[in-house]
DNA sequence: GGGGTCATGTAAACAGTTACATGATTTT
DNA sequence: AAAATCATGTAACTGTTTACATGACCCC
């Protein structure tokens, strides 16, 4: 058997809820996954036609006049299993944030301060968006999948919420730098 | 000028602090930075070549006997100020662990909560290094970069705090899927 | 009929890891 | 003398993004 793909996982593991088009596909990952999970249309043509050809998902015409769908094979949902059990692939830390902050006596508190400002905003954002999330999931109430749904948020928030605590802290931090370093204020 | 590279920034930041080896870079970048930034010899030894032949970086012999270091050369300090100031590069999200609980339904709650406790083990680990390197900072009490220090060792306590109460909140909620799904207990 | 979005794909470029090769120096 | 660590580099491979090309379908 080939060696474990991530993007083959996450592929197999959307079209095992539902039959769907390439572009569907895309759309339900950014949607639904985007605040864990994201793909291209790069990957996810090449690897469809990957899984054609080797039986994991096959083609069928939903209605007439419809793009066909691609919809998981047993030998598919086989795979996807085997793909799900595979140790998880930890990303490499790359936080270009923290990169800058440590080395902050070159940038500076101001510039620092911005950029942890950003940091929250975003944060701020995802809080915004996984409020949306929590909605979304809580109206499917009933479903075997919601409490893991759930669960995904869940760990949005947390984080989300420990990047405003550490934001917070961090800029009262910078700020009394910036008020130590130049004691009558920026000329 | 060429185009903005991580590597590049990571590089010139770490040697703007002390001129080393290449081999002490990725040392100092595993050991001081590992908790948000890791580079590969693959890409230290081309940047620093790279570097070196655009006049950044320059190769001066420390003691008779001793490997060359490489330092920072005027040039090399503005290029690490200019792109300090680049756009912080986000890391398209790709978390294997929440890919899974996603489809948690296929695994199912057990399976679900191994990957849970795994992760909750990580963070764990993770508390104790920054622990090591809190203490670390605090010993460089008076350095002016020990405030940026403290930062970044501030986010990943955090984060890794959040990561503790969501996995502790995660297996709760497994635990009682799992009861409700096998009311008698595994046969 | 024109603009948007649905839909499928390819090509080029890029970033990054892994594995390998090589040898000096230091420690035991 | 052997083993470990320090040190520098290259080559192959992999995964991924971006940009481009193309066209069908839908609704205004």
């Amino acid at each position: 058997m080939p060696k474990p793909s991530q993007t083959e996982t996450a592929v197999l593991a959307v079209l095992s809820v539902e039959p769907m088009t390439g572009y569907a596909l895309r759309e339900t990952i950014t949607t639904r996954l985007g605040m864990f999970w994201s793909e291209s249309f790069g990957q996810i043509y090449p690897t469809l036609a990957r899984l054609r050809k080797a039986g994991m998902v096959e083609v069928v015409q939903a209605e007439e006049g419809r793009s066909a769908l691609h919809r998981l094979t047993a030998a598919g949902h086989d795979r996807l299993l085997e793909l799900l059990a595979e140790p998880v692939v930890l990303a490499p830390p790359r936080n270009g944030v923290l990169l800058r902050l440590f080395f902050g006596e070159v940038l500076g508190p101001e510039a620092c301060a911005r950029l942890v400002a950003d940091a929250r905003r975003r944060a701020e954002e995802n809080l915004e968006r996984l409020a949306q999330a929590r909605r979304d999931v809580e109206a499917d109430a009933g479903r075997p999948q919601q409490p893991y749904w759930s669960l995904t948020v869940s760990a949005g928030e947390h984080a989300a919420r420990a990047t405003l605590a550490w934001a917070d802290e961090a800029l009262a931090l910078l700020e009394s730098l910036r008020a130590s370093s130049v004691p009558g204020g920026p000329a």
